[in-house]
DNA sequence: CAAACAAATTGACACTGTGTCAATATTATC
DNA sequence: GATAATATTGACACAGTGTCAATTTGTTTG
């Protein structure tokens, strides 16, 4: 427990570096929310953080990694909104199920909107965010994929259409609409637009007598 | 026909910089295409062009509207696949339609690949690109909009869906996977993905007997 | 406890790119 | 040919990045 290389050695140095780690995050955290991803400066983050120009890159590789870690709490609320298990027995079901997933989506999109106003921007300029968004995307399409394959083997759907491609097109048009709350650009309610995307995406647009 | 103030007192000066600025644009489309949005430099255009450095800030405002002017060209056909018309009697008339446009949409970032690489990487980058890109899906999701409040008027679609938040949905599907096939990331046809999309949204994932 | 060592912090520096503007070159007018 | 109007130019000031030798701070050892 008292082992000398991992706890004592590192005592004072160890939380120094912690503490200067933890100042420039809180600092990042405050000036991308203040401004936006472009604008923000590693001069301005390390003048709020009171640490020294060069110590910004001992840390971090740049703008992008400290937004990166920034990132990581609602990464993690995504995952878990991607995980919730689908297991329908009637279409009935899946049609619930599947609206409360995207309500959640959107709702999650309205809770994070500062963080993902940023993570948005970024996106568009820095490479390593958009990868590391991209998984994040594949992560929610992979899941979508198997809770369609599920659901044709079942019975429930259509077993004559390629589900990974179905998927993708069905994450999009949540993602867009994502993006859209965050810049608070909609006029509808999440629900309503959860419940529109999910009935035309489980029984179409068109009637069937 | 011969009026002073228009064209012989302009000449040889108003042909000069008409020149200039086709070198310009020239150069800019090589440069860009080469590289990319984010790389390119105005100094690597200006260079190419064989002017000089402040000769491009004459004509252009900087590299945006240097983009915005390659982009009228592509931007002129996707306003036209907007207008296709669209006076369906039947479902399944509907449908073909509808898959139609679909496909011809993916067909033009297919034909025009190069300079939509450039535009989406620029959209993400610049304000004033961005909003340009968000002109044309504007006009679209409005031309969609109008298609499906004559479908429900005419009883083929269901009547109880806001036309604009499905309209913007369908549309946000159909961009999204145009971007995947511009950055050639996709592993369908596009035949395969637009029959795929229009399924989903004319008639839906799930069985109805 | 005072060297000697190790690790963290710092800011000056070299670089890259931008946009501006006074000077210069070209073309038009009288 | 002189003067006026317009187009072109590149040097300059500025803003931001990333690096690294020097400095400060903390740890160990004789």
């Amino acid at each position: 427990m008292t082992m000398k290389s991992d706890e004592s050695k590192v005592d004072k140095r160890h939380l120094r570096t912690v503490r200067t780690r933890e100042k420039l995050l809180v600092a990042a955290r405050q000036v991308f929310l203040e401004n936006d991803f472009q604008t923000t400066t590693i001069s301005q983050i390390i003048k709020r953080a009171g640490v020294g120009y060069g110590t910004a890159y001992v840390h971090f590789e740049g703008k992008d990694e400290l937004l990166i870690v920034l990132m990581e709490d609602v990464m993690d609320r995504f995952h878990q909104v991607a995980e919730q298990p689908f297991e329908p027995g009637t279409a009935e079901e899946a049609q619930k199920q599947i609206e409360q997933q995207a309500t959640a989506f959107l709702q999650l999109a309205e809770q994070e909107r500062e963080m993902l106003r940023i993570v948005e921007q970024a996106i568009g300029i820095s490479y390593v965010i958009r990868t590391k968004w991209k998984q994040i995307r594949e992560r929610f399409i992979e899941r979508i994929s198997r809770d369609i394959r599920y659901a044709q083997r079942t019975g429930l759907a259509r077993p004559d259409l390629n589900p990974a491609l179905v998927a993708r097109g069905w994450f999009f048009a949540n993602e867009m609409y994502l993006f859209e709350v965050v810049r608070e650009e909609t006029t509808a309610s999440i629900e309503e637009i959860a419940k529109t995307l999910t009935a035309v995406y489980t029984t179409g647009l068109y009637e069937h007598g």
